[in-house]
DNA sequence: ATTCATGTACTAAAACCGTAGTAGATATAT
DNA sequence: ATATATCTACTACGGTTTTAGTACATGAAT
């Protein structure tokens, strides 16, 4: 009995994250648009983009034959989402905990923590008007 | 013909994060550690915990009738390959995409900011020497 | 009008996920 | 020793996921 989940499986979302970029397009758009190696049948796309319309997170309309699909939920949305449930499942809901283990990390160059800093300064400076 | 992920499902990390916070456990430690509120019956977590051992997440070694398992995967680890699936899935590969939209996000409070910047500058500094 | 190309809808198959029952082994209690 | 409790191993079932084939409609080309 399991319930499809409100997250996006991995293929749903390497499709809507191609949909996302091109922001509206037929399947055959966003089958190229997908920047993954692996190929896929047209028909494998056009099912999965039927199936983010059965879940909302996309919608369809006609033009002359085919379907243009266009996304419902926005990426920042789906991004903020995906964090949530991330610092939920895993850093006991403390996003505190999630940086700190994103930033433990060696690969992150010194220029993208400066950057980070300065994500972080801004956003202060914002709070304090 | 898919190959199962490297990375846990819902319910298997829900376990795992049970057994990273007693270190070691039988199964009926573990189900009492899992701290969700979905009761599940004694067998769907042995069954469970044997899934994450075939994946090599845990292992186990039996004392008396019992088998105990034990983490086999650190912790620190799994977030960190659980921040880099996320940030190259959703996030372009950019760590920094991903902290910006975490701080975007207006439930953080002044004082969790006020923590990220720290682990920030903290990090900076220890660069520094 | 017949053929060809293209598009969606329907269907299916294989693996996976989540859950849990059943069987069988074994230790404990009476 | 027999009953009871507990534990693991095996199996299964219903739904999801991923992939794609087949059927059918429709517009374009000859």
């Amino acid at each position: 009995m399991r319930r499809r989940s409100e997250m996006l499986t991995d293929v749903e979302l390497e499709f809507m994250v191609a949909l996302w970029e091109i922001g509206k397009g037929s399947v055959r758009d966003v089958m190229a648009a997908v920047t993954g190696e692996t190929k896929r049948a047209y028909t494998s796309v056009a099912t999965v983009l039927k199936i983010l319309e059965d879940k909302g997170y996309a919608r369809s309309e006609r033009q002359d034959r085919s379907l243009i699909y266009s996304p419902v939920v926005q990426r920042a949305d789906y991004e903020g989402r995906s964090l949530k449930n991330l610092s939920d499942s895993l850093f006991g809901g403390t996003p505190t905990a999630l940086v700190a283990r994103l930033v433990d990390n060696e690969d992150l160059t010194d220029e993208m923590i400066q950057e980070i800093k300065e994500i972080i300064d801004t956003r202060i400076r914002k709070d304090d008007g």
